[in-house]
DNA sequence: GCTCAAACGGACGCGGGCGTCCGTTACGGT
DNA sequence: ACCGTAACGGACGCCCGCGTCCGTTTGAGC
């Protein structure tokens, strides 16, 4: 949120912001957070110092790209937090942020604070802990979760989660899906058992990985 | 393995490439293969030009460097191969996969091909995948691995792994470990339940986390 | 201790990414 | 149609990492 309460911009300047954004979900999403600013410029089809000019900085342009899927997020979270059962709530939000971060390199990035400096999603993730700690509680009284699971548990299979991003994107998805599901198996309480999703063929990404 | 079999280095050659082995050890394993030659150049205590002697690419230092590790890979990958109880063996391959990793950044990023062309780890990543596959199988049919386990959910766990590797390096050791008791946990076939290794607290190196 | 080649390391060139400057373009109000 | 200004974008400076060149140092054989 640049403040242009100042002026109505001109159309062209409004066009070309839509177009950076466009790009930058776009660039960011696949790439993750590392993809150079040109990219996002050359992509959008302006020069450099237009994108710096709606963007000073990197980190701006990032918080507005992401914007969305922020909202995203805390809907979800607070949706699952409404959900009377707590398992499934839990589940469910697990689920729903390993695909939000199979969608956008760059908001798992961000979300996971891969650039710390650059922006507070240490808010949004307080708000999912929070959240998340109070649904563990009441699943883990359901008897569904298994009752040696601590939040940072979560965070520590969220971190993990962000070794899957240097994977095409079809595959990532696939990958995110079925460990999520993994995920939540391992976190089940001991006794009932569900199928998984169809497993993610990676070999071949191996040998085809960006570096960072 | 630079070809030295033509002269037998002067004393202060060998002297200063045992220590830039050292560094590199040092400075890859903490900082992972990013870390800039000059840093390891520094910790050695000699000049970027006589590292450059020595390791005419920054990959030639990297496969010295991690000669070692990969030794300790093919090893245990074979000890699991021939313990007589294949689940047995299944775990401690996985806990030991993850416990290299763990110490060693720049390992992990090497042996997950972080950067693809800079050298074959292909060639113990299909040794381990085989093995691995092998004991599966028997696992498998001795019902202690869930019938649903492919090969390539190893896969999917080990990349997802490298996630945990942006973390002070006392945290990700135990972060490792409970990530590789979940993982265990999640590959169990339904029924027999073990305790977890105590959780890891991560919350905090969110916000204090390296790049990449 | 002298000599000579092996080994060293500071300084350099190159490429790439971030953010900025300034001459040029084109919107939009009259 | 015309003019003023917002908006544009190519070119620039800066920093940092990789790998190299060349003048200097130093080990080792006599």
């Amino acid at each position: 949120m640049t403040a242009e309460v100042t002026h109505p911009l001109r159309s062209d300047a409004r066009d070309n912001r839509a177009r950076i954004l466009d790009a930058a979900r776009t660039v960011f999403g696949e790439e993750g957070l590392g993809a150079p600013m040109r990219e996002v410029a050359r992509r959008a089809g302006v020069g450099p110092a237009t994108l710096y000019r709606h963007f000073p900085a990197k980190r701006d342009l990032l918080t507005e790209t992401f914007a969305e899927q922020r909202r995203v997020c805390r809907t979800a979270v607070r949706e699952a937090l409404a959900d009377p059962d707590p398992w499934h709530g839990f589940r469910t939000v697990i689920e729903q942020i390993c695909e939000l971060h199979a969608h956008s390199r760059g908001f798992a990035d961000a979300f996971m604070a891969a650039f710390p400096e650059v922006m507070d999603f240490a808010a949004d993730r307080e708000q999912s802990l929070r959240a998340v700690a109070e649904l563990a509680r009441r699943a883990r009284e359901a008897g569904r979760l298994r009752p040696d699971f601590v939040v940072d548990d979560l965070v520590l299979v969220l971190m993990a989660h962000r070794g899957l991003q240097d994977t095409p994107r079809d595959a990532r998805v696939a990958a995110s899906r079925r460990y999520a599901a993994y995920v939540i198996e391992a976190f089940r309480a001991p006794g009932a058992v569900t199928p998984l999703p169809p497993a993610a063929r990676l070999a071949g990404a191996l040998t085809r990985t960006t570096q960072r």
